[in-house]
RNA sequence: GCGUUCGUGGCUCAGUUGGAUAGAGCAACGGCCUUCUAAGCCGUGGGUCGAGCGUUCGAGUCGCUCCGAACGCACCA
């Protein structure tokens, strides 16, 4: 926001001249000036601790710097006073046209405002959910999805250049389970008796799978012997497999801007960054197979490569993906992985700090488990499929705007109690619900001012004609939102935008209580709706970005 | 045993590079609908921030120790 330069401009213009006075003591090794804004609202409008930061820089008390400040640019246009407080807090009370002037452009912004200007940084890539494809999405996935999204979302609005990549793991073990496994459920389905693969999957989206086959090919693949019929059915369920990945995510609104498939890498990619490794001295044999000397790095141990059998480990494919990855300029990486992937953090890094990379650009998300509730109970996992409920389930009992929101609502690094029956109602008990029903209202509000002829038509709204607290407090809380986004995105915490939006949606349901919008005097009428278009707005924009919709009615 | 994350009112959680009287929701209790959706608003009670020590002018936030929970510790992915 303009405003938070203006002001911190001016602080330094103060020191400036302070210390060229004389005031206070020379030095080019200043703490930076940081405006929060104060936990309650009499302390002003912005407030920052500098004075405290600097006190030992100066030798000076902090009141003392905090007065020479205050002094030199209190009598700024834009400022209606600032206060010391505390052990030398300076708080700032905006004038009240710069709020109005603020209000104003955000209103001229209409719905670009919550867009912050580009950051022209080195692209970022993003890469998350890399579900295989040998089943359905479980709702461990769904939070993965909700969050990498919502991130992806949160750093394009805070002027980032952002591309997501969903990485297949298409290749080993798993892909010749699926194929076995789909495999006697096709031959089951054809009335052959045949013992279900040892590891093989369980899942009922399996038979699904096979069955689907059936219909479309029959049993043509029944006399074929065995190891060609595998072959065939493998890259027929995969291709199934993976079209139900991309129908769930789009449906949960997640959308890739690429799908990397870890058959690209096999063998010459993986062999390539092998190889690099081993004239590097970062790869020795033993016992057989080849061995990354990780531990030089922090890991536990040393971790394999390449098996006694000359296959590669997923860990070889790994390094591969992620030297790629590096290669394709991507400024920093960012994974996000489950809590029970942490253990293979440290040998990624070894591997693309031993290729030459800075591993510091390689960022590591962890996001902790769900637990599922319902009727206050532990919703267990399947015993025999080991999975939980999938996300087609979940989005189909509690909808995809509360499963989203309620993914989100919680910081990625906690675990999350996922109440059903909560997410379910239709009330204000439920935070997903008391958010959309504010936008709804205000939508309800505009189709009731066009009933009696009011709408925002061309002329400025007058905005110095609200006054009260009611409608100042929502105005703040707006002014707050790219603040928000600029944090949420510097944290990749979403949960800040999903309290943002619900703490935004009280504001205006105080304002909705306190100011009648319809049925006051003209010019009042038309700056308050204007006030609820913006909020609608803002509301809109944020539910957005965790990929929520705003319905019009409710 | 080692590692990662977490431990904040009865429950679920926020808490902005360490800052001003620790905040929400749910649950409990009491009010508010002849006027723009009561799917809402207003108010009351409830917390030694797991325990201890340390760093600091100042610690829920940083460090160490201990206690507790989840997850991980494969030539599986």
């Amino acid at each position: 926001m303009e405003v938070k330069e203006k002001i911190i401009g001016a602080i330094k213009i103060a020191v400036k001249s302070a210390m060229e006075g004389g005031v206070l003591k020379n030095s080019d090794d200043l703490p930076e000036i940081v405006l929060e804004v104060p936990p309650r609202k009499e302390f002003g409008d912005f407030s920052t601790n500098f004075a405290m930061q600097s006190a030992k820089i100066f030798r000076t008390s902090p009141r003392k710097i905090a007065e020479e400040i205050k002094t030199r640019i209190e009598s700024a246009a834009w400022l209606d006073k600032i206060e010391i407080a505390g052990a030398g807090f300076m708080n700032f009370y905006l004038s009240r046209d710069v709020i109005y002037q603020e209000l104003a452009n955000i209103y001229g912004a209409g719905e670009n405002f919550g867009q912050l200007p580009a950051k022209n940084n080195q692209p970022i890539q993003i890469e998350y959910v890399s579900a295989n494809p040998t089943g359905l999405l479980h709702v461990g996935h769904g939070r993965g999805a909700a969050a990498g999204s919502a991130i992806v979302n949160i750093l394009r609005a805070a002027g980032y250049d952002v591309e997501s990549e969903f990485y297949i793991n298409d290749a080993g073990n798993q892909m010749e389970n699926l194929a076995k496994s789909v495999n006697a459920r096709y031959l089951e389905l054809l009335g052959k008796n045949v013992d279900f693969p040892e590891n093989g999957y369980h899942g009922a989206d399996i038979i699904d799978t096979a069955k689907k086959i059936i219909e479309r090919d029959g049993d043509k693949y029944l006399g074929l012997p065995e190891e060609e019929r595998l072959k065939i059915l493998e890259d027929l369920a995969y291709a199934d497999k993976l079209a139900e990945l991309k129908k769930d995510l789009s449906e949960f609104q997640v959308e890739f801007d690429s799908w990397f498939s870890e058959r690209t890498l096999h063998p010459d990619k993986v062999n390539a960054a092998i190889k690099i490794l081993r004239d590097k001295g970062a790869i020795y044999e033993k016992d057989g197979a080849l061995w990354l000397n990780s531990t030089k790095h922090g890991d536990e141990k040393d971790r394999v490569v390449v098996r006694e059998n000359g296959v590669p480990t997923y860990l070889a494919a790994d390094i591969a993906y992620h030297k790629n990855k590096f290669e394709r300029g991507f400024g920093t990486l960012i994974n996000l992985w489950g809590a029970d992937h942490h253990g293979y953090i440290a040998r990624v890094k070894a591997a693309m700090t031993e290729l030459g990379f800075n591993a510091d650009n390689l960022k590591i998300l962890l996001l902790q488990m769900v637990s599922l509730y319902r009727g206050g109970e532990l919703v267990k996992m399947s015993k025999r499929t080991g999975e939980s409920i999938t996300l087609r389930e979940l989005m189909e009992e509690v909808g995809t705007d509360a499963a989203r929101y309620f993914f989100l609502m919680r910081s990625i690094d906690s675990q999350l109690d996922f109440d059903l029956d909560l997410a379910k109602k239709q009330s204000s008990e439920n935070p997903v619900y008391y958010i959309q029903y504010a936008h709804a209202r205000i939508c309800s509000i505009f189709r009731q001012a066009a009933e009696v002829g009011l709408s925002l038509g061309n002329n400025p709204p007058q905005f110095e004609l609200m006054t009260t607290d009611a409608e100042l407090d929502l105005v703040s809380k707006i002014l707050e939102y790219p603040d928000e986004i600029e944090k949420a995105a510097a944290e990749f915490a979403p949960q800040r935008i999903a309290r943002y939006a619900y703490d935004l949606a009280a504001q205006f349901h105080s304002f909705y209580r306190d100011c009648r919008i319809l049925g006051v005097g003209r010019e009042l009428a038309h700056a308050r709706l204007a006030l609820v278009r913006v909020t609608g707005h803002t509301i809109k924009h944020s539910l957005g970005l965790l990929g929520v919709s705003a319905p019009q009615s409710m």
